[in-house]
DNA sequence: CCATTTTTATAAAATCTTTATACATTTTGT
DNA sequence: ACAAAATGTATAAAGATTTTATAAAAATGG
């Protein structure tokens, strides 16, 4: 099944990422594993998942660390696991952004509630399959895209686009964030690419390339849809 | 103050109830009480809190039903306060809709960060902070700056400087500050810079250039938003 | 081979910095 | 008190720099 739920497994010890494995590959989840610090945030960046098992006790690097990184652009749940059960570990995670912390060793039913619980409340939020502007409306579920009716036929990274900025209508999206989401994080200088891209999906969509009225420029910063 | 975060505490233990209040009000939460299950649901159904913290062995009626049938209407996080620590009721509660579970005797600083990470998850997407003063609108999450309604088209500097004026509504920044904060530490002599760009958003934001009302000029000192 | 992505090149547009000038207010010297 | 000087401010506009739009060539991958 190509739409299961994927879960990424940051975590240095075999017993644990074996016992995961296991336990999530038979709740019907998809699982990605990653040993150390530098790994997990490269398997998250390059294909985020929809959750993100963390462990503290990394080798490479502390999990508060990547946690901090991860939460600079990462926005679905991450759960904490831990051998270290103080309250200040756990607070510090939690207001990093951590969505729960469990102390090792943890049962696994509970794991699996919690996982339910935060995948529950974080999908729920994003399900407006047609979303239309005037002439043009995106159907993310069926990944089409119409002007005045018409299907209008876009390329892979054309459509990845025009989704992120329609998902964000109204709001600004640097150049960052869309390079980041779209070509990954290593593309972040790659200013170039966006250009090319937007000036495709303005000969496309919009009426009048000279007086753009749905892709807008904001100079100095990024894109915006309205 | 009216718009603070209000909880609902749902326990019959007074030593609780006690506990909640002074931990939660100390931390600018307001507080709601109810003894058991049917003036829980009671209050909760009258006047909506922001979160609800569920003790699960009320007298009245069993805990799980009581968030059952808050999860029929109520969407907002929902904690589980409980002495039962066997993982059958965890997974239970969570399944029924719980956000979070505690086992009792719990700490405090953990349960305010559990609180504040979902209350920072349910409310940072269905509201986003816009700040109005009068005919100007200053939206930070698009950067969409609006007056009459209308869009005001601003450069990265010009609202990065009109952004820190409006988050500091009424109080006067100094030249010095406003300097280091936008163009940074190097730039505080350069006085001019800032002439320019408060002409250049007093051109765009005000009606009257000769008798400017948002953006007043504070001689010898700075400037300030009113 | 073909569709698409990546790279390169260049003109145009937008923005920032600097300079110049005018005006207003406060301070200084007599 | 008065004029001159000094200080602080507002604004336009020139120039320098950065950013963007676009076409088109080269590379990539099925």
């Amino acid at each position: 099944m190509s739409n299961a739920i994927e879960i990424l497994v940051i975590d240095d010890e075999p017993q644990i990422r074996k016992l995961l494995n296991i336990t999530l590959q038979s709740n019907d989840y998809k699982v990605k594993e990653a040993l150390n610090a530098r790994e997990g945030l490269s398997i998250a960046a390059n294909h985020p998942p929809d959750l993100i098992l963390l462990d503290l006790g990394l080798p490479d690097e502390s999990g508060h660390v990547v946690l901090e990184k991860l939460r600079e652009w990462y926005t679905k749940p991450i759960i904490i696991l831990s051998v270290q059960s103080n309250e200040e570990d756990i607070v510090k995670a939690l207001d990093s952004g951590a969505n729960d912390y469990l102390v090792k060793p943890f049962r696994t039913g509970e794991l699996l509630a919690r996982i339910r619980s935060l995948l529950r409340s974080s999908s729920s939020e994003s399900e407006n399959p047609i979303l239309t502007s005037n002439d043009i409306q995106v159907d993310l579920a069926m990944r089409v895209v119409k002007k005045n009716n018409v299907t209008v036929k876009l390329t892979v990274t054309e459509y990845n686009l025009l989704a992120l900025l329609v998902k964000n209508e109204g709001k600004v999206l640097t150049h960052q964030y869309l390079l980041r989401s779209i070509w990954g994080p290593s593309y972040i200088n790659q200013s170039q690419y966006l250009r090319v891209y937007i000036a495709q999906l303005r000969k496309k969509i919009e009426d009048n390339i000279n007086n753009p009225l749905h892709i807008i420029t904001e100079s100095g910063i990024g894109y915006r849809f309205v």
